[in-house]
RNA sequence: CGGAGCGUAGCGCAGCCUGGUAGCGCGUUUGCUUCGGGAGCAAAAGGCCGAGGGUUCAAAUCCCUCCGCUCCGACCA
């Protein structure tokens, strides 16, 4: 059931989904959904047993939870609505209704609330590792995006806020212990905090050219934020002063670059207008002419619960004109409230849309000619290379990541939709504070492909690779030979390692390139040729030939052993 | 959801425009030779050409419908 492929599928688009086909770790069954064949379960289940391990050293416990959960759960927490399309439902005979879990906090704060009662059960962490289910818009990229995919999502419950942030920290801990077993450079970075609030959410992220999130980096105070959160630094403009505004034609001219051409001037030189639709009311927000608002940071600013672009109908009834000529200033609905990023405090001379279709003003002074309330400036935009931290003030960079796991304290929000109370030690009742943690263990996996291969194949780190040692047998039909192999097999297997003899009648060649596509970390040949040339040859695959080490084969599996151990992290 | 592309042997592809008995490479099987970085020669097996309908003497090929997959986009004012 071992299969390689020479040629990549005509599928994959990053290296990682490549490889996994090619070395015949995963094979895919139907869009987004893979079989992991015998290599990729291996491989599966020492991440999985690495996470197991690090969640129970920090406490926590494992359940499993039914993948089928009923609708009135979802309900209960309006979930059920709002988590729209994303799900799957399915239906039983009796016409009842279930979601395919795409998570389970509804479900675990069911069991818990009915088995906790009291500050003497609390703080409890409980964690499973198990199929999730999320109907993505495009599943891509092999099992980065899938339809299906293991993970390790835990749960911990607690009396008090600060007794949650404990709890949130060990998992914070465990996590960098879980990503470092498994051979990963992981970095926490800070994330959006939805509708919580605090500095509570972080996300894990391998870097990666393919990874699908863009993170700020401060490389000066070790600042790093997902984009989405990413604040900056913006310096007051403080233009010169600029005389009074005056309107400009600018017929079929409609994008900011458009009007910027046709102009002949740069698009910073422009504040971008847009009318948002927050919560039913319509907001305009204005930014550099050159940047791109950052909806999550406006979303919170604004306090919307919900936020997205006004239809074109609301926009000209706020502003006076369609899309492509909207600006701050006399919107047609005089009492629109505008909000504006801070780079453009003290901005003066600005271009912007002019509320009458097909013209623009010059000589805008934002604060001079328009109606801004005085705590309506915010950082607003979505952070860009070399902008300044927001912390330290030097400048960031910007870098791709994959998300591998997620840490977030929740608050109430579920525990007060399900009720889960507990007795105080004076005998009243008081709400759990609920924290969640996810791990993408199949994208782990992935993501160690993605971080750790080279033009030949896979490199595997020693703790999650399917076998740690990989024999090529190169002479199966000579007795010797294959003797010494076979004992060397059992020498390592008695010392707990991983091996796979490969004794195919297939040419040497076939099994080196197998080998290293594959990727076992130690390759240990032994043919006839060898033999009679000093022994077994012994190769990390992360080395070249040239660290080749040839031993006799008596002292072949202690030498293998000490390779694994220089390889472990 | 919008746009584009693709469905032909296990995998990667050609053939389609211009209709006429289904092809190549890899892989698989057999034999001989070869044998330390994806060998050579010879032979063989393997296809409802995504599904359904239509046009035609004749359809992988032309037309219609559906299904599946992949990529791009899905806010730039």
């Amino acid at each position: 059931m071992i299969q390689t492929l020479r040629e990549n599928p005509q599928d994959a688009e990053i290296d990682s989904h490549k490889l996994l086909v090619r070395a015949g770790i995963v094979k895919k069954l139907a869009g987004g959904l893979y079989t992991y064949l015998p290599l990729g379960t291996r491989s599966l289940k020492k991440v999985e047993r690495i996470v197991r391990e690090e969640m129970d050293r920090a406490g926590a416990l494992e359940i499993v939870m039914p993948i089928l959960q009923p609708a009135e759960l979802w309900k209960q927490s309006g979930r059920w609505e709002s988590m729209g399309p994303g799900m799957f439902r399915v239906t039983d005979r009796g016409e009842h209704e279930y979601s395919l879990a795409p998570t389970a906090e509804e479900t675990v704060t069911e069991v818990v609330r009915n088995i906790v009662s009291s500050y003497r059960q609390l703080p409890v962490t409980v964690y499973q590792i198990h199929w999730k289910f999320r109907d993505e818009i495009r599943p891509r990229f092999g099992l980065m995006r899938s339809k299906e995919f293991l993970m390790k999502d835990a749960y911990s419950f607690d009396v008090t806020m600060e007794a949650a942030d404990r709890s949130y920290m060990a998992m914070f801990e465990a996590y960098k212990r879980i990503f470092a077993r498994c051979g990963l450079k992981a970095y926490p970075v800070e994330a959006d905090t939805g509708d919580i609030g605090g500095k509570f959410s972080h996300e894990f992220h391998v870097l990666a050219e393919a990874g699908e999130d863009g993170i700020a980096f401060c490389e000066t105070c070790g600042y790093a934020a997902n984009l989405e959160k990413a604040e900056r630094k913006s310096a007051n403009r403080n233009d010169a002063p600029c005389p009074p505004y005056e309107e400009i034609p600018t017929p079929g001219a409609r994008t900011i670059s458009e009007v910027a051409k046709f102009m002949g001037v740069d698009g910073s030189a422009f504040v971008k207008s847009l009318v948002y639709n927050a919560d039913g009311t319509c907001v305009m927000v204005c930014v550099p002419g050159d940047r791109d608002v950052n909806e999550v940071k406006l979303k919170h600013f604004l306090g919307a619960k919900k936020l997205e672009l006004a239809d074109g109908e609301s926009v000209f009834k706020a502003a006076g004109a369609n899309a492509g000529s909207v600006g701050p200033v006399n919107p047609a609905d005089a009492s629109l409230r505008i909000v504006c990023d801070l780079e453009l405090k003290g901005a003066k001379g600005c271009i912007v849309g002019a509320n009458k279709d097909g013209y623009h003003l010059k000589h805008v002074d934002l604060a001079r000619d328009c109606r801004i309330a005085e705590g309506d400036w915010a950082d607003l935009v979505i952070v860009r290379d070399g902008d300044i931290c927001a912390k330290c003030g030097k400048p960031m960079v910007i870098k791709r990541g994959i998300e591998v796991g997620h840490v977030f304290k929740l608050g109430t929000k579920y525990t007060d939709a399900f009720k889960a109370l507990y007795k105080t030690s004076d005998l009243k009742e008081s709400t759990m504070v609920m924290g969640c943690y996810g791990i993408g263990v199949s994208r782990t996996v992935q993501a160690v492909v993605e971080q750790s291969h080279d033009k030949d194949g896979i490199i595997w780190p020693a703790a999650v690779a399917p076998y740690q040692v990989c024999i090529c047998l190169l002479d199966p039909g000579v007795t010797e030979v294959a003797e010494i192999a076979g004992r060397l097999e059992a020498e390592l297997e008695a010392m707990g390692i991983d091996v796979i003899v490969d004794d195919r009648a297939e040419r040497p060649g076939v099994k080196f390139k197998d080998a290293d596509l594959i990727g076992f970390p130690v390759r240990a040949v032994v043919g006839a040729k060898g033999l009679a040339n000093g022994g077994v040859e012994i190769k990390r695959r992360d080395q070249d030939k040239s660290q080749m080490q040839m031993c006799a084969p008596s002292e072949a599996a202690a030498a293998i052993a000490r390779m694994l151990g220089e390889a472990m992290p």
